[in-house]
DNA sequence: AGTATATGTTAACCAAGACCACGGTAGCGA
DNA sequence: TCGCTACCGTGGTCTTGGTTAACATATACT
């Protein structure tokens, strides 16, 4: 019998499963409504429980709030990271970037919404944890970028990296109800060229 | 005596002052916290007021926050149809809109980032007027756009000056902290010599 | 001066919603 | 088959906060 972490039996297979249901759910609808726009017993209808069922799972809505910023923070960050030691060569890590990035930002449009809309709902821990990463993962960007552009200071590779950011993370909000008449991928391309010029100006 | 409009008594502008501080507050804090993470009783306290004395202003919150919306869309609206009025030239018209879009996120980063995130807040009737000023907005851009790249379908041009839009409004985000450190000005360069990249591109 | 009106205050009211306590049920090992 | 335990539903508590009601005051016009 297994008594590590693998699955061991349906129960807690379902319990995982409905973890994961109300993770995205509640990105979902967190992205869709805001934070406080979303009840608990919402929350829970849309996955087939009642509200304080989600107790069992998390132990306040906060931290279940947490649980995703965290998440998608760490995401982010490993992506950038093997970016990082896959691709010696700032210029080709650059594009990898904007590739990874475009492409994160285009599967999981939710997430990215609520990542840089509800960072003040959480609590200070998962607020510094959350920060922290970001943090890091802007440095991964701002290296690349110094090793392209070594005459500029940081701060001024700081803005840029955000701007770009901003640029990228926009396809959050203008996807409602515009892309759909783009055939697929080409929202791709236009944001990865449109990224390169930005950050090559 | 003054049966217009005009500003006749103390007593007048003693109002018009407070609805003004009111707007302001709340606009800052609402950036700050979150539309439903001020209570009236928070914002009236910033104004020098109670929480219920806000009822001899506005309506309601929600209408508190549609005269900051419906305001801000307006202003944008008509600083971009001065500039297509004063400058047929479509490069240059396309330099002066970045501009003053720029200058606009630069001077009202609050308001511009409680416009892109609390629109789900608002009632039915004033988010249709938002909507709408900013539909029209868009479209300026989209033209110039067209003018500049005929050959390119009008919904990529869409999500180009998104993106755009995304590109300039970082600073509401990113300013928190960072860009005190860089010389005035610099990050209006920066963001400009960027936007006129990516949409070149 | 005297009255009406604009603007505030304080004290309720009320709904929404996060969270808790209790009881039931169903899966799991013996 | 028999408990044991995790999971869930129901009902309730308590706080927060938007909104209204009743009352006070100062201003502005007659």
């Amino acid at each position: 019998m297994a008594t590590d972490g693998s699955v061991r039996t349906p129960r807690v297979r379902a319990k995982a499963d409905r973890q994961a249901a109300l993770l995205r759910e509640a990105a979902r609808l967190f992205a869709a409504r805001g934070f406080d726009g979303v009840s608990l017993e919402d929350l829970g209808a849309s996955v087939g429980v009642t509200g304080p069922a989600i107790y069992r799972h998390f132990s306040s809505k906060r931290a279940l709030l947490g649980a995703i910023l965290v998440r998608v923070s760490e995401e982010l960050l490993d992506g950038g990271r093997t970016v990082e030691e896959e691709t010696p060569d700032p210029t080709e890590r650059l594009d990898r970037l904007i590739a990874f990035h475009v492409d994160f930002a285009l599967s999981g449009a939710d997430v990215i919404r609520v990542h840089d809309r509800e960072l003040g709902s959480l609590s200070d821990a998962d607020r510094r944890t959350v920060r922290t990463l970001q943090r890091t993962y802007v440095a991964l960007w701002v290296d690349v970028l110094a090793q392209l552009h070594p005459e500029r200071p940081r701060d001024d590779l700081r803005v840029r990296a955000h701007a770009n950011f901003g640029l990228i993370n926009s396809t959050s909000y203008s996807l409602r109800g515009v892309g759909d008449a783009l055939p697929d991928g080409a929202v791709r391309g236009i944001l990865e060229s449109m990224a390169r010029a930005a950050l090559a100006a």
